[in-house]
RNA sequence: GGCGGAGUGGCCGAGUGGUUCAGGCAAGGGCCUGCAAAGCCCUGUACGCGGGUUCGAUUCCCGCCUCCGCCUCCA
């Protein structure tokens, strides 16, 4: 394997090498599951989609854990606000989140577990944290004492002293006012129904120690890769780190951390509220040209989310899709399973999952294509049109944008759909526009093509006859 | 204050010490088409600012400006 990962631990790009050879696991902190998803959430999920499709093709079994996080302080605040459990705000947001991934083409992680599922094995985590002194507890929390862990700081590359200790910093219990909760005790107020019982009374999971917990039982002491966004480089990621380690974990191997998607100069998100939400975007646009918008710039350069922008990458989808439809019209459907990619393209793969320059190579494979179909059937161009065919589906497959993949062939939410009787009367009115064509009545013909652009029909006069398509 | 990242042609967005170049969108010209559409061909001479290194820098070094993320919940 020669794929290079940019690693955050490293500050570099490294030689991906797995623990195991061809098999990858992969933890991904997931949503806390505190609102509706957005569109930078799912920036995460195609970019670890396609990290999970490229390493799947280059031969490894990957386990991909996504974790839920479904008690924390806002969802308990929130569904007070809201007046309903905090379980059933968790549930109903976890629901919106895969139905997100899922429409965007990303598959069902392997593992999505949620914090709530695994007390016991943040228990035991706590426990060994005590016992070899780097935790302690004080007032019913479980705090992990970042003085006893020489290594805190590695990833984010701080200095302990150079940290901003909070201002809500509980000093009277905390030994170290930079010191984090593992386990937090039950509030006043706090329903019955969120807190656990431990040896040190009853409470709820910090947000921290819950990673750390799932990845070691889903993946083990050590695994291959830990992805996030990264503003969680610092504390969480630094916190699972310091956890895991003092508890003689080794932890993940490579951490990976994607960028965020901004709109209007800010980090996108529901506190400050420039939110684009799902439905709202799905309205506008398919939701494979969302995920080929998402998927084209690398995974570490930030998008600035602008509508026009959306429209631009849903206008270049649209041309690799054109050709594909034609191509499969001339040269029928292709066998993609003995595709070989075309090395520069897989060396864009490999090179940290450079899917700018990757998608390069689709275009001009599609260019060459199109240039083949131009040729209207002569010499080999029949041959021609076939193997860009198979190579431009197999690249897109690999980025999860292969239009005539079964995903995009399901009715989407927001798609303008036909049915018989509309059917029937478009291949009607094309049969009397087609008349007027042949005997050269051109104005008739433009008026019917006119008014059916009108009506939302878009029609395409080809070779092989007319074309029409919704939209 | 500390840590990390970024400023590229009308827009999005790659990349590199030099001569031919990303790629896409949009625009103009041409071909094709009855006309469109789609497609193909051609065109644009860009790299935040100021120094420095170099035969030569957008690419390396220094300084500066601006922006983003993190140091507090966050994909």
């Amino acid at each position: 394997m020669s794929l290079r990962l940019y690693d955050t631990m490293a500050a570099q790009a490294r030689d991906f090498h797995p623990k195991t050879l061809g098999t990858v696991g992969v933890y991904l902190c997931g949503a806390t599951v505190q609102s509706r998803p957005h569109i930078g959430h799912m920036r995460s999920g195609v970019s670890y989609d396609v990290l999970r499709r490229w390493l799947s093709y280059l031969g490894n079994e990957v386990t991909f854990v996504r974790n839920v996080t479904d008690i924390d302080d806002k969802v308990l605040s929130k569904s007070a606000e809201q007046g309903i459990a905090w379980w059933a705000l968790a549930y109903a947001n976890e629901r919106a989140f895969d139905a997100g991934y899922e429409a965007l083409g990303c598959a069902a992680p392997t593992y999505a577990p949620r914090a709530t599922g695994h007390v016991p094995e943040m228990i035991e985590l706590m426990q060994q944290l005590i016992e070899s002194g780097h935790a302690y507890t004080g007032g019913g929390d479980v705090f992990f004492s970042v003085r006893s862990f020489s290594e805190y700081g590695a990833l984010s590359n701080r200095q302990l002293d150079d940290m901003r200790p909070a201002e809500d910093a509980d000093i009277t219990h905390k030994r170290d006012p930079r010191d984090f909760a593992l386990w937090k005790r039950t509030k006043v107020g706090e329903p019955a129904s969120a807190s656990w019982n431990t040896p040190w009374g009853r409470g709820r999971p910090g947000w921290h120690l819950e990673c750390s917990a799932m990845a070691g039982k889903y993946l083990g002491d050590e695994f291959d890769i830990h992805g996030g966004g990264p503003e969680l480089i610092f504390p969480h990621h630094e916190n699972e780190i310091a956890q895991s380690q003092a508890a003689g974990r080794p932890f993940a191997r490579y951490w990976v951390h994607h960028a965020l998607v901004n709109m209007g100069g800010e980090k996108m998100a529901k506190s400050v509220g420039n939110v684009i939400s799902l439905p709202e975007l799905f309205t506008r646009f398919r939701p494979v040209e969302v995920r080929y918008y998402l998927a084209g710039p690398h995974y570490r350069s930030p998008i600035d989310y602008t509508p026009e922008a959306l429209a631009d990458a849903a206008a270049g989808f649209r041309r690799l899709e054109n050709f594909v439809q034609r191509a499969t019209e001339r040269a029928g459907t292709a066998r993609l399973d003995r595709v070989e990619l075309p090395v520069k393209f897989s060396q864009a793969m490999d090179d940290d999952l450079a899917t700018p320059r990757a998608l390069s190579v689709v275009h001009e494979t599609a260019r060459l294509g199109n240039q083949a179909l131009g040729e209207g059937g002569k010499g080999g161009s029949t041959v021609a049109v076939g193997d860009a065919l198979a190579q431009v589906r197999a690249m897109l497959g690999v980025l999860g944008v292969d239009p005539l993949d079964a995903q995009w062939q399901q009715p989407q939410a927001g798609d303008r759909r036909t049915d018989e009787t509309t059917d029937a009367l478009v291949e009607l009115v094309l049969h009397q526009r087609q008349a007027a064509r042949e005997r050269k009545d051109y104005a008739a013909a433009d008026a019917v093509r006119q008014q059916l652009a009108a009506a939302g029909v878009a029609l395409e006069d080809t070779p092989a006859g007319t074309r029409w398509s919704l939209g």
